[in-house]
DNA sequence: AGTCTTTTTGCAACCGGTTGCAAAAACTTT
DNA sequence: AAAGTTTTTGCAACCGGTTGCAAAAAGACT
């Protein structure tokens, strides 16, 4: 159906690999033979399919881009500005979408069955077996949003968890509130417990000021709030929180205010991420 | 680097068209070669490559998902059933971001340079040029939430924007309201100019109600809430708008919050979309 | 055992490109 | 004009598979 390089090259009156070096970049055509692919090229609509190349080149130029969290709308985000940097550097994203039914071990495999150029995998709250399986992949893989891991073949990206739990905890502690408490996410998601451990170790430095904790079951509105709620619900709720991420501070937010109360007069909340949303300003 | 069929072919001791077809469904094998192959791909750790199975098939099983709403948080959720939908049918989404900077012609020339099996669009909010683009280049392609098209080419799945407008200016009048407002996205989305539509078609059944509209300038919280500002700034607001999506809603919700007005008592919304967030519940 | 069918198999060509290599063409030099 | 250099070109093999076809093997039937 498509063009291809061997009708190209009868129609130029040229070698097919006249052809292919016209359209690969540093190659040694003349300038007169470049010209007649070209203008043949054009008449006929053609484009070398990026595939058949991939074959001998091994280059495909797909990115495995994976993740599990389609369900904070912080990943919008994520997702529109890593697929547009990944444009930028002329690579496609081919998008893996990896549910509780999913077996890492067969996306492992289908990725590598489309030779991905690499891999990133987009979460924090990736169960263990599935990091496993794209470790082991020996493919190069990038974990965003995951934390500094023992195996230096994986690149990681991501924030300084446990340092924003130490600024969670200054801040707090410098407003002057006596109990405070963690809202944290999944209790297995690292940057759950890298946030964690920064801010008790900061709070350590404050002796006076009491520390609670707890953990929702995922980084979700609906998970925040119940969480939130039945906090409040208890005999003594702290003075301020400190949510382990924005879409559990909003939910948060949610809970506070059905309970009658107001942020941050009645009750203190720290967020965490900045995201789009947070600034929408009935959220509060 | 990995391992290919023609040494899985010598290790079984077969011919490589054997090994070929002990992967390929419903080809003739006898049983006891498929176990000799199947054995010997196991212990090799073999799987085949499917960039190179495509140029003989002719099928990539590779989907374009294209979209440039990469800001309105209902489209999350899009991502989320497509990329499984197409997951469950063994489809892999090669992940598209239109922004403003991209040239159409060149997306669709990518995506045929990847030889995708199909395309879908994900958007109603699309520039002409774009349509145009995809509905020309000669590949399946589904406009998922667009309209019914005056081309055959191209499959749309959407809802019907005409009968949602109907259906909203019914209830406004079956409650009462005497002066309605309609609050949509950019005029040229064509989802916007349905809903519009059937709006005011709905509404001319009833002569005593006052309608008058205005258009956001996109489908996005910031234009949502701005458009809404000035219209609570005139003389004479509407005593209800039907917005033309849930995102909008939520910014008009929170500049009649911020105008010290509240919903539904001062003044009627309804949305449109049913999305995630709509549902939680400190918003309104 | 011999003949006729049906199934399984390997050869070889092909999918759409790339690339090492040696020959051909184009310049330089003297 | 001949010899030496550099650039451009086409041939042929290859990337990792699939598939039509005819020969080989296996099974069915007299």
């Amino acid at each position: 159906m498509a063009v291809t390089l061997k009708q190209v090259a009868k129609r130029a009156g040229v070698s097919a690999s006249a052809v292919s070096r016209t359209f690969t970049q540093g190659a040694s055509v003349s300038e007169k033979t470049r010209k007649k692919v070209e203008s043949a090229a054009a008449e006929m609509g053609y484009s070398p399919n990026f595939l058949a190349r991939s074959l001998t080149t091994r280059r495909t130029k797909m990115i495995g881009l994976v993740s599990n969290n389609f369900h904070n709308p912080i990943f919008l985000e994520v997702f529109d500005l890593f697929t547009r940097g990944l444009q930028e550097c002329d690579l496609r994203p081919l998008l893996v979408n990896l549910t509780d039914q999913t077996d890492p071990e067969a996306s492992v495999k289908m990725l590598r069955q489309y030779s991905v150029d690499g891999v990133i995998v987009a979460s924090s709250t990736l169960p263990p077996s599935f990091a496993k399986a794209f470790r082991d992949s020996n493919m190069p893989v990038v974990h965003a949003f995951g934390r500094r891991s023992s195996n230096p073949q994986v690149h990681v990206v991501g924030i300084d968890n446990v340092e924003c739990g130490r600024i969670a905890g200054r801040e707090l502690a410098r407003r002057g509130y006596r109990r405070v408490g963690f809202l944290g996410g999944p209790a297995i998601a690292t940057s759950t417990r890298d946030r964690f451990d920064g801010f008790i170790e900061e709070l350590t430095n404050h002796p006076k000021i009491e520390v609670s904790h707890s953990f929702a079951t995922a980084y979700s509105f609906d998970a925040g709030r119940s969480e939130m709620c039945r906090l409040l619900a208890q005999m003594t709720p702290c003075e301020a929180y400190f949510c382990g991420d924005d879409v559990l501070s909003i939910g948060a937010l949610s809970a506070i205010s059905s309970a009658g109360l107001s942020v941050p007069d009645d009750i203190g909340l720290i967020g965490l991420n900045d995201m789009e949303m947070a600034g929408w300003e009935n959220i509060a």
